[in-house]
DNA sequence: AGGTTGAGCGTACATTTGTACGCTAATTTA
DNA sequence: TAAATTAGCGTACAAATGTACGCTCAACCT
């Protein structure tokens, strides 16, 4: 790559990280201006427009962004999963860890999934599908499910753990523990259940 | 009341309206402003510090009054429910019906419940806890639940719920059906699985 | 009846915003 | 080496925002 286009990529990963560093409990992405992320960014104004077209187009970068992030660090946690013990238990610790490192992935990806972008919603749909997904075909095969009920068993699970992440967000630490312990019995529901149905299903066949 | 005063209150309920009208998919509360508000009431800018504080008023004003409306609405269907019939569906046909009617009343409470103001996600958050406890004394009364299980139990069909009704607000009328079936089997998974969860718990003892 | 109150208005202003336009200077290409 | 490209800048402007201030006049109180 050229000094040039270094440079330039430089300066789009300084747009992002300025938007990235601006969110915060009271500061959500669509109350940022152009102008305050170029200003952090350390760049004029009318600079940001040789990166992205608006405002929108750097949000939906950074939420695609974070999804990836995301599922990086779930997937290496799951894998720490496989050594043995309570997949459950050790994939809520994982995904505490993972929101405590990066509450503004998250913040980004809670409020703009019930954001006014129908661009955005789609986008975190798209990520969280992601995960869906993945655990659906897991449990699909681990758990020999319907693949319907391995569909409505992971997105129930999904969902769970996401609400949970956004009380954590407003937590200290001494909280999250509880939170935590309150999410795994929950999870736990979810899953006992989905397999007294399953049988039930399958006794009746 | 005086002549006044009813006037003032017309005026009040002309904002809290206006409001209200104001939001939709692609505007969430936050981006309204005030003279936007006021213009739609018909009062001038500056008229609107005769009733409200500031904008962030209003907006918790919304939020109390949204809930109770919903409430409300709940309520009457659970009457609908004890005529007889599953509770679950029962209770979910009602859900998607006040949702429906009242698509706003839910936009701003899943929106501002990862919004950026504290008091605001508070707000929220203390709406959903009204239905969180009711339907935990509900189902620790009639399904013998420790108290534990069963404010665990009611937090998670309420997170479905609220989940459901986010995606349900962009969906078109057949969509919503599919939505609520696989609603009503995830609200199924948690039933049973608490009650599965609860008599190895009562076998332990 | 006469004085007080207060809802609503119009004017005014400082701020902030997005973005159009044209320049500069360094890199890239030919 | 000469020409072309382009990241970044500064200036500029129209639009919108929140809100301070002071006025009016109908309703209220005594």
């Amino acid at each position: 790559m050229g000094v040039r286009a270094q440079q330039k990529e430089k300066t789009r990963r300084a747009l992002v990280d300025a938007a990235f560093n601006q969110l915060s409990a009271e500061r959500s992405f669509s109350s940022l201006s152009l102008r305050e992320v170029a200003r952090e960014a350390g760049i004029a104004p009318t600079s940001f427009y040789r990166h992205f077209k608006d405002m929108n187009e750097l949000g939906l970068t950074m939420v695609d962004e974070g999804g990836l992030t995301l599922r990086q660090m779930m997937r290496k946690g799951r894998q720490r999963a496989e050594a043995g013990g309570s997949v459950i238990r050790i994939s809520v610790d994982t995904f505490i860890e993972v929101l405590e490192s990066n509450p503004n992935v998250f913040r980004i990806l809670l409020h703009e999934r019930s954001g006014t972008s129908a661009a955005f919603r789609a986008a975190v749909e798209r990520e969280i599908e992601h995960f869906i997904s993945e655990l659906a075909h897991y449990t699909e095969a681990q758990a020999k499910r319907t693949p319907e009920l391995a569909r409505a068993q992971a997105e129930a699970l999904v969902i769970l753990v996401f609400n949970a992440g956004a009380s954590a967000l407003d937590m200290k630490r001494s909280e999250r523990k509880a939170l935590a312990d309150q999410l795994v019995l929950q999870l736990r529901m979810v899953a006992t259940g989905a397999e007294a149905l399953q049988q039930k299903m399958d006794n009746r066949a």
